[in-house]
DNA sequence: GTCTATATGTCGATAGAC
DNA sequence: GTCTATCGACATATAGAC
């Protein structure tokens, strides 16, 4: 790996362990393993290694997310799959934490890929249950825009409970409840 | 207030903004207006008022969530009121905040106010639900623990899609989405 | 391109006057 | 109790050698 792609590793890394505020230049070097004026050539500073490491993390979560999404099965199923898939519970979200870093979100640029990401992904959802809902197999009642608000809801905030136990049972549990209620939503059984 | 009761108070006013890592001494004490020797006085140091501070915080969320949670009418009515309350959407949540804090959450002391706080939200609401099943007022297949997990982490995760996005609207989105589906669990219809 | 040396400010805490 | 002075360490960036 290159010397500007090892740095832009280390900083989506410690991003997403230590959030903006929390992650210095001087770590970032550390763990790349290179020295200070490496950074300072690919890099304008700090400010632009995190743009490119937060572009870089939206991208693959993006392209993670649209795989479940164009899988086969049916709208509930994908969504299932979309929320049961493997995923470091206790680490938390690394676009979603981003949210709390009031440095990102004072910055445009860098709010951006954050904002992207989960417009994209509620959009995306919710052309799904619509779909789900087109074809019959969701009540037609259900809102798609209103209901794919609250499963991306879900999983962030499961994020949130399981940080806060140590445990990843309140996450599952989320998750859970969500699918229970989805599966009412089914106008044919699900079993 | 007393200087140390202005200690306090600005430090939760810091830690909800940016956090325990982006808050200082320094800010605390410019905010406060009082000298360094103050802090100090009162406190051993950033962490001892960082666990003050955490606990009045804490407390003060538990005890606004229980009026809404003992307040009258149906299982249903009392956890919507909760979900609508007024709230900072786009400030979040001050305690949820909290977890992606990692000198917060790697330090016992600290994260056990988050911890209980959300222990306690999860089973107040799961007690509020299986109220409302026990009565006959929502579905009996419905699981009241993992949907009050559910439910919480529809907020926590809410606050993160308004952050995000710098607007109320997809926070609104998620908790319609929930009632929404909530509302199909009564056995009789609500309207 | 990558390194080390250096600069300027801030962090978190201590010392000691009043 | 509250203040200012001071400390060693680190944050972020620049300079300049190789």
């Amino acid at each position: 790996m290159s010397t500007r792609e090892q740095l832009i590793t280390s900083t989506r890394e410690l991003l997403w362990e230590r959030g903006y505020v929390g992650t210095s230049p001087k770590a970032v070097l550390q763990r790349a393993g290179v020295g200070q004026g490496s950074m300072y050539h690919h890099f304008s500073g700090k400010r632009d290694l995190a743009l490119a490491a937060i572009r870089r993390t939206a991208e693959e979560l993006r392209a993670k997310a649209e795989e479940q999404f164009t899988a086969t099965g049916t709208a509930l199923e994908r969504i299932s799959a979309y929320l049961q898939r493997e995923r470091d519970v206790l680490k938390g979200c690394p676009v979603g934490r981003l949210t709390q870093d009031p440095d990102v979100m004072a910055d445009p640029a860098l709010r951006a890929p954050v904002d992207e990401t989960f417009d994209w992904l509620r959009h995306r959802l919710a052309a799904v249950l619509k779909e789900g809902r087109d074809d019959g197999e969701l009540n037609a009642a259900m809102n798609p825009a209103e209901t794919a608000s609250m499963v991306v809801a879900v999983l962030q905030g499961g994020y949130v409970l399981a940080r806060a136990a140590h445990s990843t049972e309140p996450f599952q549990h989320a998750v859970a409840g969500v699918l229970g209620l989805l599966a009412c939503q089914a106008t044919t059984p699900s079993q």
